[in-house]
DNA sequence: CGGCATCCTCTTTGATACTG
DNA sequence: CAGTATCAAAGAGGATGCCG
């Protein structure tokens, strides 16, 4: 059966390394332009339409967002779920097996950290990104305290950091009432206030905007793959 | 200064994502087709000739190769060495910078280790590639203890493994004296049970040959992210 | 032989326009 | 909103040629 299976993988026009090797099998599925930048959306804001997709993947020719989401879809990397009425919209979501891509899109953001330029190209930039490092990189020291909230601006759009329970960190999009914090500035160094790169002082003389307690800063440290 | 750095990239035909994004811009890197297979190579043995990487890369058409390889170099990826008369040949090895992909790789690994089939297809494997998993999955209990050394045979090549004094394991190519163990048979089984993932009894009904101190093995456990 | 460069064909991509 | 359709340009793959 499952070599069956691969035939018709084989024969599906899949283009494969054919190397029996995890790299480039998994590369196989994976290594396509665009693919992993789609899986990076989806860990963003997992249940999103083709039009959010489309904003969120600034560059993408649409024929092969709706290609890509077919083959991930085919792959088991992604869902379609039709929306209940009266959104009359179709969903799009990672799979269990999709979520699993974490640590890939994780090695990759550690290694490409140092080559993005100082000053952010507001073209190619969209606010809501700022979410995947925050949930990727941060942790709680004190879990069983107090959750805490924050409010982060960048761009027009609010996000409300949380932490929860076992440590880890989650980002929605909105406000929140009675945050611990408000931060407003541009999003490395937003980023790079709660990572502890970048002293408060510091960052407000580069125009960072702070209010609230920002003792809670201290809760926060990067997980050991950043702070090594 | 790196504004014209960033002027050049973007000219110089190395087509990228044009994202804010450290996925993005990693992946600008080593997004290409057949680069990080390339990396993987290099990371199984640093140091090797044009003729031993194709060899390790079938499917790679060779143009491919020598484009891939002046990319890398130019990204900082790998080094070209002259190597010392009579040898008169060119050994391309990886800079830190490309080093510092393991974390990629090895999570690539993981994910793509439920796509491979169960048979290994003789056509598409190299012997070596067993060095890999067994580097980057593989660890000591006891660093403190005498280090191990255990003979592997599969297919026609040799391999030594050996526990360093930190805990983790290194495999060179060529044979030892007086192994704690010798494996011999097929890489995947071989794996499977230095990852303490199949019992030896098994193995051996399966036609895995062993010989020596079986209870060596105890000493190995794989990495969290396998184990877990 | 080792390390490519050239030439050619085929596939993938990117940009834009169009549709239910 | 959620895609198709079309088409030009770029990239991948294969064969072969060249040069020290």
């Amino acid at each position: 059966m499952l070599d069956f299976i691969f035939y018709v993988w084989q024969n599906i026009g899949m283009r494969s390394y054919g190397q029996h090797c995890a790299v480039a099998k998994a590369l196989d599925v994976i290594g396509d332009r665009w693919t992993l930048l789609i899986v990076r959306e989806l860990m963003i804001r997992d249940g999103c339409r083709y039009t959010d997709l489309r904003n969120g993947l600034p560059g993408i020719a649409t024929n092969l967002l709706a290609e890509r989401l077919a083959e991930m879809e085919a792959a088991g990397l992604l869902e379609r779920e039709a929306a209940r009425p009266p959104v009359a919209t179709t969903l799009f979501r990672l799979t269990a097996r999709g979520r699993e891509l974490e640590p890939v899109i994780a090695a990759l953001g550690i290694w490409g950290a140092p080559l993005l330029p100082r000053k952010p190209d507001k073209a190619g930039f969209r606010d809501h990104w700022i979410a995947l490092p925050i949930r990727l990189y941060l942790r709680d020291r004190h879990p069983e305290r107090e959750p805490i909230r924050i409010s982060i601006r960048c761009g027009d759009e609010w996000l409300t950091l949380a932490t929860l329970g076992d440590g880890s960190v989650e980002v929605r999009s909105g406000s929140t009432n009675s945050p611990h914090l408000k931060l407003e500035g541009n999003p490395q160094m937003i980023l790079s206030v709660l990572l502890g790169k970048t002293q408060i002082a510091i960052a407000e003389g580069e125009g960072l905007n702070i209010a609230g307690d920002v003792g809670i800063l201290q809760r926060f440290r990067p997980v050991p793959a950043i702070a090594g």
